[in-house]
DNA sequence: TGTACATCAGTGAACGCGCGTTCACTGATGTAC
DNA sequence: TGTACATCAGTGAACGCGCGTTCACTGATGTAC
């Protein structure tokens, strides 16, 4: 490797760097704001940078947006894997517990995840790589429910116990009326009787 | 009644009517557009006004989008119930077979419902109403798990499928790369699996 | 019957705003000679 | 060492657009006398 080469790669992980920042105070908007609020301004603000500098970094508004769901994607299932990792023959109750904790307290991912779901004007590229970070996360579950069952149908359990999880977090988040507390033990409790109903 | 006002009568419900129509061009936009691409002016042409005139009806957007949102919540409501009316011991895999496919087939009103659970830029008043709609959606579901299991816990057990059902609906409705066909076999297949747990 | 007036559905044009995006520019840093 | 130039992060102002909403107006219909 030359001077020349070197010098150029810290420079391109400087930008890097910069990038990142970026990325991160979008995330820490997206966590204040609902989806659709969130605006390039608000994101640069966040940053205290001129909304015209998040051009030099990213073509355009939605790559973004994608990157940092992305980035949040990837959070959650080191976050999963790791718990797996870490405690050998883990109970799915204490799978759900967490997972459910995690977008609760996350919810900007999460709110990120459902907005590019339902809307349909990503391009295919994108709704593609958010489709591989999904399967990763699937991948995960996966490993649960072949412990636990024999062997067969793992792929579909999953599926259905991650739908059933996101499908509890959207309907219950915003119930009127009650507590933030009081809607995380709902939606724990909601948690509980799914998980165990695929103990068997 | 006099005569002035059973002809005020008749006026009202000729502007009922009219009301009905915008309703029901906006519920059609909703069916083809994603929900936050949808103006003023697109359930205007859909109905064949000028989209001035839909501000002599409803005060604002939000408002219209929320009584069309019920409206068809309404119907989800009448059909499930009268699924329950008409075949006493009804199996809870037929209801979830016929909740999915409606889901789908209506997937406005679905994406409008999701769409205001997740913003929180909704007035109070508004909340309610969409919940006290949900409610009676519940009380449904209520009514089957009752005659399912020895009575306890019995709204805990709609809240936990209810759930269930939109989750599976919001997560796979993009799957890249298939089909429609395949995408809703794919989500019926899921619905059989969680119904299935939920008859023990 | 005719006339002046009130009511109200309906309209096209315009307002005002906020957004994503672009532009012309600055200023710092590095490079060639 | 000094100088002319290239590169590139960063900026404030502006562009262009589409949206929700309002306004001034028309025209039809009913009413009072």
């Amino acid at each position: 490797m030359t001077k020349g080469d070197s010098f150029n790669k810290l420079k391109e992980q400087e930008r890097e760097s910069r990038r990142d920042l970026i990325i991160g105070a979008a995330e820490r908007v997206f966590s204040k704001k609902s989806f659709n609020a969130v605006t390039i301004r608000d994101i640069a603000k966040e940053a205290g940078i001129s909304h015209a500098l998040i051009y030099r970094y990213f073509p355009d508004q939605q790559s973004l947006f994608v990157e940092a769901c992305m980035r949040r994607g990837a959070k959650i299932v080191e976050f999963i894997g790791k718990l797996i990792d870490d405690n050998n023959n883990i109970k799915i109750e204490k799978v759900t517990e967490h997972f459910i904790k995690f977008l609760v307290d996350n919810d900007q991912y999460f709110r990120m995840m459902t907005h590019f779901m339902l809307d349909g004007s990503l391009s295919k590229e994108k709704i593609g790589s958010l489709n591989s970070g999904e399967r990763v996360l699937l991948a995960q579950f996966d490993r649960i429910f072949a412990k636990m069952s024999s062997g067969k149908n793992v792929r579909m359990l999953s599926h259905a116990y991650f739908a059933a999880m996101n499908g509890i977090v959207i309907t219950f988040r915003n119930y009127p009326g009650r507590s933030r507390e009081e809607v995380t033990s709902h939606m724990q409790e909601l948690g509980r009787i799914i998980a165990l109903k695929f103990k068997k």
